[in-house]
DNA sequence: CAAAGCATGTAAGCAGTTACATGATTGT
DNA sequence: ACAATCATGTAACTGCTTACATGCTTTG
């Protein structure tokens, strides 16, 4: 599971439950993972299987008690390995350009609503973005991270400015597409 | 299963067999599935089952019998009720970002070579898009579609160019990525 | 009193992948 | 001889999703 990873990546950072976890991925949209129970805790009782983590039990007063996972040697060293790794091509999957592509069987109305719509998706996430680029600019050293050098920052900050500008690249190739569909005969 | 949409569409310009559409699914970078067996043949049955499509089995002398499906009225309307759907925000997950987010796990050299590998299959991609779309352009009438519309051209040329620009946008940004890290202390 | 938060987990299912299985024919 | 093309299909698997199940506590 390609999540794991990612969790071995946080769990490097420090230990954390899979309540946590849960939260961080729901929050880091730059993630893609829904991060939903099944992965989360799936993937966390196999990486305890495999000797990646270490369970630690903590019972609580008012709360059911939690699971606190921490990473292990054996756990950094896969997380090194697959760092290493020859990185796959970006999975890019829209399912609008498979609608627009048979638009043929819509009317000129029908076809610029569509794109319409695709517009306002698209330009409501660029705006979602942007905004959380400018949150964390406002808040600094809050992002959970200890000890973030100013190459892991400058990294970060650059994923997070790859997605806004690819939501912006999509909304211009939408309004690009759609005026020069009104210009046609 | 949302690639059947995409043979309803491909079935709507002319009736195909199973095996030309799998060869127009690997060709068609854009549509971006791999256009396995099981996908095809699987989709086909069902799309069958629910009377989208009607089969014609044409038995051949030096070859197996082939299955040429063609779309049926209620296939079309199926087809243009997908059409008229909310489109859905297009899906991006880039691993190779996933790993830079954790780069913190390696050395300077280690993270250049790790951004070098992504450049170089990014480059290879944005060509190989480029290519397509020259290519496209020499051979005018030849693609499949009957009939094919100004509009409907000016769409499909614009979904390779998007696909054409996300590559070479995604390469200016390991690009400067990797320039930002060189000048870090 | 209802909703949201804390905290864990399971069930069922969808969409997609590679690899396997068959078997004639044509090209190198 | 070996590989590729024509043509259909199945098996086994991965990764991911929604929804279900439980139950206590805090906040509005």
């Amino acid at each position: 599971m390609s999540i794991s990873h990612a969790i071995l990546g946080f769990l490097s950072w420090k230990p954390l439950t899979g309540y946590e976890l849960k939260k961080i991925f729901a929050d880091a949209l730059s993630f893609h993972w829904s991060g939903n129970n099944n992965q989360i805790y799936g993937s966390l009782i196999e990486l305890h299987k495999t000797g990646a983590v270490s369970i630690e039990v903590r019972q609580q007063e008012r709360y059911p008690a939690k699971k606190l996972y921490t990473i292990t040697d054996r756990g950094r060293a896969e997380l090194r390995e697959w760092l290493l790794t020859e990185p796959e091509l970006p999975l890019l999957r829209s399912l609008a350009h498979i609608q627009l592509a048979w638009s043929e069987c819509l009317s000129g109305e029908e076809l610029d609503g569509l794109l319409a719509s695709y517009e306002r998706q698209i330009a409501d996430q660029a705006i979602m973005c942007r905004e959380t680029i400018r949150r964390r600019g406002e808040a600094p050293a809050g992002g959970g991270a200890p000890g973030r050098s100013a190459r892991e920052r400058l990294i970060w900050d650059s994923i997070d400015e790859n997605r806004a500008a690819f939501y912006e690249g999509e909304l211009a190739w939408a309004r690009s597409l759609r005026a020069k569909l009104r210009e046609l005969p």
